[in-house]
RNA sequence: GGGCGCAUAGCUCAGCGGUAGAGCGCUGCUCUUACAAAGCAGAUGUCACAGGUUCAAAUCCUGUUGUGCCCACCA
């Protein structure tokens, strides 16, 4: 295994690659070994400061928050690939001259970090109960400074250019003070209450969860009818949820169904109580709909509460939090699910059950933590009402002071703000921001901000619940710099520039802070641009799970191929708002990429390659040094206009087949002879090709960041490409020269194209004449010779095949080397084509309707396409004719 | 039940009205003085199906089928 070091990487470079034009490439290896360089990079670049904003500077603020990763995870591809864009944004930003900062940190997660405390000590056969809540929560903050750490790692690994002098944490004292404050604000101003309602809960993390933190899957159930009632007044009614039966407090009807009719108003019996019920008429029933009669359990059901309200039923709980039946009698002491499959056959027994039941499809909630069925319980809870909230954070996209981006996810955000329920906030947990509530030896409440007492005395009690998770995140873009103080980081740095993250969290996420971000800093946005990134799958499109066992660490390949690598694919992936396949075979090409860099920048130095000193003028270039010149500002301009739109995937691919196929094979290629000709060209070449490598580096380097740097420092001899200025396209284009040099490749191509027809070995030299008269390619013909193998042409040359490409006509003595019959085939076959083509365009151009209506260039291709057909015609039927009779 | 999206080369995806593209993979030939993690050449597509609009459709419209995602209080 090579381990070799590069020198000038670990060190500081002090000499000038000038110094000695073969001197510094002889220290550069042939391979490429990200491991070596990525390390020693990265902290040189912390230490250097690079990374710190200022909110002191002049210079115009460019600002991302991350978004926080849990605690409790460590980062997976997803991460890296939201990483590398916010990366890549803030570094080519602060080339730009702006003041850039990315700030990082990480989310405290309620209720996921506090279950995986609890499975540790249920670990060692301890609850948090067995702890108490204050030594869970230090429990809680060991297990954070413990794993929190790995993540910091793995973003440095990463390149994570983030300012670690503002990293946050979201139970830091400043933004617990921010959540505190903006709670009081809220309730003072009636957006936050306590209510009682149906809310989800779940009976394994024994807390209330919101609406967004249930997950629908399709479960199998079974629908059975019962026949409640007795005698003249019976009906029956369907449910999946027999259990519930015991809190029945009604039957609802629709009003317009007639076989009911009878019963509105009166009270039936309910089944294995001693209870008699209402039947009430509501028209949320659909009569279509199972019997058309409906059980009502308004303390478990959501929908049954609601009629309840109606038609003023009471509620009763039949469960406990952990849904254990709580009625007195036969079931008490029962899980719901076994309370289920005993009432049913209790009323089976008494002939209750009049249809068989019969298996049933439907959606049933999960808790998006622990899968555990959610079950709708009656409590009370603290709220936010979203309605102003979300009306504002609905308009401040809609009148365009927030782009979402692809603009068609804005759709899913309207559908969402737009019919939000409010917020159960309330947490039943232990770990997370307390809400900052007492309550009086009356119930009184007293809502106390970060600055005050709370009161005093016999009686007063804090709320024992914690807010929400997302409570705390959504106030992420102002908390983390100072909110509620004036600070001048808020000041220079909110609102925020772009936000970059998954659209699995638009609601979650996007949506709170949106409206926090409204409502706390008087109006102005949280962020200009919400970028939305699809997720991170495998190479089949498959979604990364562990029970497939295809989730990948990214520090294997990190490791492996280098960050870099890592990063450039994760970017070339990088559709907007698609999901982002990604497999191995993809790290390797892209490290190979990585490779190509590297040597491409070997190959420069060598020939001398250099910054030093004003670009030579125009009129002492080859055109091959227009040519490569013109090329790269239309680079840098396509590359920033991607960069504009997010357009990863297709700044990465430009840059990509710019870098490889123009620069490091065409250039390179056609300037060799050049630079072992040495002299002037060969000096204003090496001028030119350490121009162009020092802006293709530097367009490289956000998505690449360690690799150009070390490449750059070398070619440019500068402290850090981190703080290079961003290229500009200089204005310099020269289409005679992109023209020309399109030519010498159809040249190149074709005449390589026949060599490998002819069955020539790549090196195999063959006498050849070039005939270029009346061409621009003469100035081309050393380096044509030298990429075609074609040597002088002796005393003896007899040309056995000439291919006039382009104006010109290159002949070769093949004698010897060539097979007749082959060629002949290959000659026949190109003239087939060449007669099809003519064939199309004049069938093409003898249809009226498509000159009258076809556009002047499109006819104008067809012409061209026509001429030269006819001329190949031509061509190949004199070649066939040159040819030796077989 | 609603809404959105996708179906293009073996795989993953660009293209979105004017002769079918990329990366990887595949075949053949090469250690050609930066790089074999490379170079050169090559093969492979009724652009899901059926209609329609147009001089022209992978590209626009309609329908069909398949597939993915989101939302929803269907007992």
């Amino acid at each position: 295994m090579r381990a070799r070091t590069l020198s000038v990487v670990t060190e500081t470079p002090q000499k000038s690659p000038a110094s000695g034009p073969n001197s510094t490439p002889a220290e550069l290896p042939t391979q490429y070994a990200p491991a070596d360089v990525e390390g020693p990079l990265y902290e040189r670049w912390v230490e250097r400061g690079y990374f710190e904003a200022h909110a002191k500077s002049d210079k115009p603020a460019h600002t991302i928050v991350i978004p926080p990763p849990n605690v409790t995870g460590s980062l997976h591809l997803g991460h890296a690939f939201q990483h590398t864009l916010m990366d890549a944004l803030t570094r080519r930003k602060r080339m730009q001259g702006f003041e850039a900062l990315w700030l990082p940190g990480m989310d405290h997660a309620g209720i996921a970090t506090q279950n995986k405390v609890e499975q540790q000590l249920a670990e060692e056969g301890k609850s948090r109960h067995d702890l108490g809540r204050e030594a869970f929560v230090d429990r809680v903050w060991q297990w954070k400074e413990e794993y929190g750490g790995k993540i910091l790692g793995q973003m440095r690994r990463l390149g994570d250019g983030v300012d670690w002098s503002r990293e946050r944490f979201t139970m830091d004292e400043g933004l617990s003070k921010a959540v505190q404050t903006i709670f009081k604000r809220l309730y003072e101003d009636e957006l936050i209450y306590r209510a009682e309602r149906i809310i989800n809960w779940c009976p394994r993390c024994l807390t209330a969860i919101s609406d967004i933190e249930v997950e629908y899957q399709e479960d199998d159930g079974e629908l059975v009818s019962i026949q409640y009632g007795e005698g003249e007044e019976t009906l029956v009614v369907a449910t999946t949820r027999a259990e519930t039966m015991l809190g029945d407090t009604a039957v609802a009807v629709h009003p317009d169904d007639e076989r009911y009719a009878h019963l509105v108003g009166k009270r039936i019996k309910l089944p294995l109580t001693d209870r008699t019920i209402p039947v009430v008429a509501d028209t949320h029933v659909d009569p279509e709909f199972g019997t058309g009669a409906v059980k009502v359990t308004p303390a478990h059901d959501p929908n049954d509460f609601a009629i309840g309200q109606r038609h003023g039923l009471e509620s009763m709980t039949v469960m406990d939090e952990r849904g254990v039946i709580t009625v007195h009698g036969p079931f008490e002491g029962l899980d719901r699910f076994e309370a289920r499959s005993t009432i049913v056959a209790a009323l089976r027994e008494q002939g209750r059950i009049v249809a068989e039941k019969r298996p049933y499809t439907h959606s049933v909630g999960h808790c998006s933590r622990c899968s555990t069925t959610v079950e709708p319980r009656l409590s009370m809870q603290w709220w936010v009402k979203v309605g102003p909230l979300a009306q504002a954070a609905g308009d401040a996209v809609r009148d365009g002071r927030v782009k979402i981006h692809p603009e068609d996810m804005s759709k899913r955000y309207f559908d969402w703000v737009d019919n939000m329920h409010d917020w159960c906030i309330s947490r039943q947990l232990w770990w997370g921001h307390r809400i900052p509530v007492w309550y009086g030896p009356e119930g009184e409440v007293v809502c106390v901000g970060p600055d005050e007492e709370p009161p005093s005395g016999e009686g007063w009690t804090q709320d024992t619940d914690v807010l929400d998770t997302w409570f705390s995140s959504g106030l992420w873009p102002f908390s983390t710099l100072g909110w509620p103080e004036k600070t001048p980081d808020l000041e220079k740095f909110y609102s925020t520039d772009v936000l970059v993250t998954g659209h699995d969290i638009i609601f979650f996420w996007v949506a709170r802070m949106m409206m926090f971000g409204l409502y706390a800093m008087d109006g102005e946005v949280p962020f200009k641009t919400i970028a939305l990134t699809g997720l991170v799958r495998d190479e089949r499109g498959k979604k990364m799970s562990k029970s497939f066992g295809n989730v990948v660490d990214p520090l294997d390949w990190m490791n492996e191929y280098g960050s870099d690598a890592v990063r450039f694919t994760l970017a070339r992936g990088a559709n907007p708002g698609t999901d982002v396949p990604i497999g191995e075979d993809w790290v390797q090409a892209s490290r190979n990429f990585a490779n190509k860099i590297w040597n491409a920048t070997r190959f420069a130095l060598m020939n001398g390659a250099t910054v030093e000193g004003p670009l030579p003028d125009p009129a002492e270039m080859s055109a091959t040094d227009r040519w490569i010149l013109s090329r790269l500002n239309a680079t840098v301009v396509e590359v920033d206009a991607y960069y504009d739109d997010f357009q990863f995937a297709k700044l990465s691919d430009a840059l990509y087949h710019f870098a490889w196929d123009e620069v490091f094979d065409w250039y390179v290629e056609l300037s060799k002879t050049t630079f072992m000709g040495g002299g002037r060209a060969a000096e204003v070449s090496a001028r030119v090709l350490g121009e162009v490598l020092d802006v293709t580096l530097r367009l490289l380097h956000p998505i690449v960041p360690f690799v150009t740097e070390a490449l750059w420092t070398t070619l440019t001899g500068k402290e850090s490409v981190v703080v290079a200025d961003w290229p500009a396209d200089s204005g310099f284009r020269d289409q005679g020269a992109e023209k020309e040099i399109e030519t010498v490749q159809q040249v190149v191509t074709e005449v390589r194209r026949f060599r490998s027809d002819q069955g020539l070995q790549p090196g195999q030299r063959v006498p050849a004449q070039l005939d270029l008269a009346g061409t621009a390619l003469a100035a081309h013909e050393a380096a044509m010779r030298s990429l075609l193998r074609l040597q002088p042409a002796g005393d003896d040359f007899a040309a056995t095949a000439s291919l006039p490409v382009a104006g010109a006509t290159v002949s070769l003595d093949l004698s010897g080397a060539i097979d007749i019959e082959a060629e002949r085939k290959r000659l026949a076959k190109d003239l087939a084509a060449a007669e099809k083509e003519k064939a199309q365009a004049t069938g093409k151009l003898g249809n009226e309707a498509f000159l009258a209506k076809a556009p002047e260039k499109v006819v104008d291709k067809i012409r061209t396409r026509l001429e030269t057909a006819e001329a190949d015609i031509v061509r190949i039927t004199a070649q066939l004719e040159r040819l030796p009779k077989g």
